[in-house]
Formats: C-alpha cells, sequence, structure tokens
DNA sequence: TGCTCATGTTTACAACTGTAAGCAATAACG
DNA sequence: CGTTATTGCTTACAGTTGTAAACATGAGCA
C-alpha cells in the first residue's frame, strides 16, 4: 500500500467523541449526505463559511483521527462518511448543557425560553400536542 | 492608593461575556449568594472541585477583567459580586446551543430529550402545567 | 514518460482554557 | 516594630481550537 493514504484513525469506534464548533459544520455536511469528497466539503464550506481547503482539510483528518469519520479509500483520496451518528453527539451536547444550565432538568430550560424567548400560542399548542404523544417511561 | 489593588475591569459593563466552563463554577457561588471574598469562594472550590486557591484566584481575575465580575476593596482584599446577571448569561448559552443543535426551536429539543431521557409521565404532567401558565407572546 | 493538479500530511501559530507556582505588598498579630 | 499570614498580580505552561501554508505524493493527462 502506498505511504500515503495512511488517516490515522482511532482504533475502537467511540460512541462518543467530542466534536468541536467547527468541526460541526462538517459532521452536518456529512450527516445529510455522506460519504463525500473533501472537494465537495471543501466546496461548500468554502463558500457558506470562507474557509480555505486547508481548513477544512484539516478538520476532516482532526474528525477521523477522533473516530468521528471512516474513510474508506478510493483512488488517491478518500470517502468520508460520519462515524457516529447525529443523535448520539446531540445527545451528549444536550445532556452536558441541560446539566450545567439547568441541573439536568427539561422542566427549567422550558421555563426560561418561555419566558425569554416568548412563545407564540403556535409553539405552546405544538409543544402540549408534542408532550401528548409522548409515551412515558414510567 | 496602594500599587497593588489595581484589578484591571472592563470599562463598560458589556451586558453579555463569554463564561467558560470552569468560570462557570465561580460565578453559579456569586449568583448564589454576593458578595464574597476570595478566600471563601477558594475553600469551597477546593474541596468541591480540588482546585487550588491560585487557581480560583486567576479565574476571579480573569472574570474581573472581562467584566463579569465587580469589586470592591475592602483591606487588602476585594469583594466580589456578580456584574452580569445570571439569566442573561443563560439565556446566550441557551441561544447558542438551541441555534447549533436545533435549528433554534425549541420543540425539537423537547422531543429529542423525551426520546433520549425517557420523560416520566410526571415530568410529562409538569410540563404541561408549566405550558398552561405561560402567557403566549402572540 | 513527464508534468500538472488534486489531495492528504506535516508543521505552524495565535487565542483561549485549565491549572497553578512564585512574588510582592499589605494587614494582622505578638 | 518586626514577623507571619493573606491576598492579589505576574508569569507559566500544556492542551485545545480555529485557521492555514507548505510539502509530498500519487493520478491523470499530454
Amino acid at each position: 500500500m502506498s505511504k500515503k493514504h495512511v488517516q490515522k484513525t482511532a482504533p475502537p469506534a467511540p460512541e462518543a467523541v467530542a466534536i468541536t464548533e467547527a468541526e460541526w459544520d462538517i459532521m452536518e455536511l456529512l450527516w445529510e449526505k455522506s460519504p463525500r469528497t473533501s472537494q465537495e466539503i471543501a466546496t461548500l464550506l468554502e463558500e457558506g463559511r470562507g474557509w480555505k481547503r486547508a481548513t477544512v482539510v484539516t478538520l476532516l483528518a482532526r474528525l477521523t483521527a477522533k473516530g468521528a469519520l471512516a474513510t474508506e479509500p478510493q483512488g488517491n483520496r478518500f470517502l468520508y462518511t460520519p462515524a457516529v451518528v447525529r443523535s448520539a453527539c446531540v445527545e451528549d451536547e444536550t445532556r452536558s448543557f441541560l446539566d450545567r444550565m439547568f441541573g439536568g432538568a427539561l422542566q427549567p430550560l422550558v421555563a426560561h425560553v418561555a419566558e425569554h424567548h416568548s412563545l407564540t400560542k403556535k409553539d405552546i399548542a405544538e409543544l402540549k400536542a408534542l408532550l401528548d404523544q409522548i409515551k412515558p417511561n414510567s
């Protein structure tokens, strides 16, 4: 095998990797559609965020290194695919956010949002409907 | 005035400062009760977090420098008081979190939490009650 | 087969963060 | 008044993050 395509990945697929702010932009694109080439992603983010190709490639490498992305060689390049599921990542962020800000509970968050973002009647109705659909855990 | 107590504060009181993870621990203590001396805070966080006094003092200085804390000299020390209100900080975090994770809307978050944290019947009831109390914005 | 282009790798670097030691000055105590 | 204990200030340092240039190498075209 060539000397180049070595792309160090994290051995076991850790089901929870920390994804930074900038990295999220890349993950979102791949969660939305994958696999993609670095070029595809770079093009999208050059426009959308003004990033240089090099920046995108660095982030891809970091994400791969920490096991958030899986790569499949294709010629002299890679196809990138998420190796972690979005909802699990969202889950982690949500948990840590709720813990830090609201003692881990949902109610105080909803109360806060209600107070500060002024929910519309429609929002409230939707939330109620949503709650009705939930099958309680106990 | 002595040469020592200089404590650079941020000139205008910016109503929104970025507070880091570690800094939150300090702010929480001061929001809960203020003013406090550095000693008080250090003692609490030495036990609670295993931080050294120096660490606490550094963080106090950083918070003061960015205008999150106000200081009042008292003898050879300071009394520290929050210069930003908690709910405003929570607000910023919440907004940015909701934007990043859920497109800024509350519903998807609630849906997510319902699915992943399994709300109890009681939780759901509480949330509904909460929603009933909210006076819609429109 | 030689050259160019695309693509990953290495290196860089500044800002921010967590964590803290060491120093200086002042208050407090004897 | 001298010694000690407090307390803030300065400096430090490694790890993370955002951002990217430079480089090497393999692929594809001429």
